[in-house]
DNA sequence: ATCATACTAGACCGGTCGGTCAAGTCAAGC
DNA sequence: GCTTGACTTGACCGACCGGTCTAGTATGAT
């Protein structure tokens, strides 16, 4: 152990993990640490010798995924390669078979981890809601490389790139609201493509 | 006390009101039964007699509130005399103010009760996923008749109205989500007029 | 061999959780 | 005046909460 090298022995990740899986599943408060060390297979104490507390445990869960969201499906969505419209396609695509797949696996749709969390501690931790915000603001600005380059290529007619970039974000985790109140899936599929309509101008 | 026809002592009324505001400025589970208590001055003997647990009384702030918004301002936004789509802005604005109201009085803005607590209990418990789901569907229905009327006087270009419905609703718990999350009401003001270029077509 | 350190084990802490209950207050019905 | 039943009071319940702590093990460096 060399140099803050940690070697995360496998247990600080199993830790990681399940509470990954379970606070998405269902919700921060509705967690506790004895479950997650439980499932996770490991006692409290090692618990707290990995995680100062419950908060700062979600904290890195919420790292955790941010970081498989930007090299994963965003990284693939918003390729380059891709004509800027399709993205938003391949976005949709992509969030509509991840959900599928966690409703098939559990049996209900967990939704975004990020709106979850962002809608049930935004009120109770300033900390935790200025850093899902610092999430979505990537993912916005995501959306509006794409709007930019869609507009510099006369694919879409100019308009203001960064709020309609923020309304897509808006529209999408809405959309995922919907799905999860719903309990299906289909709604990502169903409502997705119609983020390609949606418009704010340049003016004021 | 004849024929069912309590007097709603107040003390019914009190608990009810002030569980109303503690759940929609924190969130479900973060709010105890005893601190209800404390803050509706009642015993916790009194709101057992009136509730027979936390989860009925959930349900009861839900119709509660939902009954607040059907006859308040949704039925003023909707109002038939106003043109179709001036409605929309009209639901649009009063969201916003009341959202800067509420935000103002408690510091922090506590976005849609139903979205909160859809995507904090959707996971726990299906029958109040169900009732939120039915008060989504009943918002949906004032889109979807104020959409039909703007496609029948020809204000609006013939389109799926039922879908599109769905995916304002969608937007509007969306943009309220990312108005929470970055905890400023303006994001409603600034994005929320784009609801209008929502469109989905008729074909599939 | 020994010593520091990373990690594990699990009993334990005060406090709070949702919920129960026995005892009592009070006003209306007879 | 007595009974009935709605309502209040507050002590109490077992379970669980997030978090602490002490004791012990395993490992690698010296």
């Amino acid at each position: 152990m060399m140099l803050g090298m940690t070697p995360d022995t496998d247990t600080r990740t199993r830790i990681l993990m399940t509470a990954r899986e379970m606070f998405h599943g269902r919700s921060y408060s509705d967690v506790g640490i004895q479950e997650i060390c439980d499932r996770a297979k490991v006692q409290k104490g090692s618990f707290y010798h990995f995680f100062p507390s419950k908060r700062e445990l979600a904290m890195a869960v919420i790292d955790n995924v941010a970081d498989d969201w930007a090299y994963g499906f965003v990284a693939e969505a918003f390729d380059p390669e891709l004509p800027p419209v399709e993205r938003l396609d391949y976005m949709i695509d992509a969030a509509y078979y991840w959900q599928l797949a966690a409703s098939d696996m559990e049996g209900r749709m967990p939704g975004c981890l990020f709106g979850n969390l962002a809608l049930e501690m935004s009120t109770r931790d300033d900390v935790m809601r200025a850093k899902l915000n610092a999430i979505f603001d990537k993912a916005m600005d995501k959306f509006r490389v794409t709007l930019d380059e869609a507009v510099q290529t006369g694919a879409l007619a100019a308009m203001d790139t960064e709020a309609t970039a923020t309304a897509m974000l808006a529209y999408l985790e809405g959309i995922i609201l919907v799905a999860k109140t719903r309990n299906d899936p289909k709604v990502i599929l169903h409502l997705g493509p119609a983020i390609k309509t949606l418009r704010i101008e340049l003016n004021h």
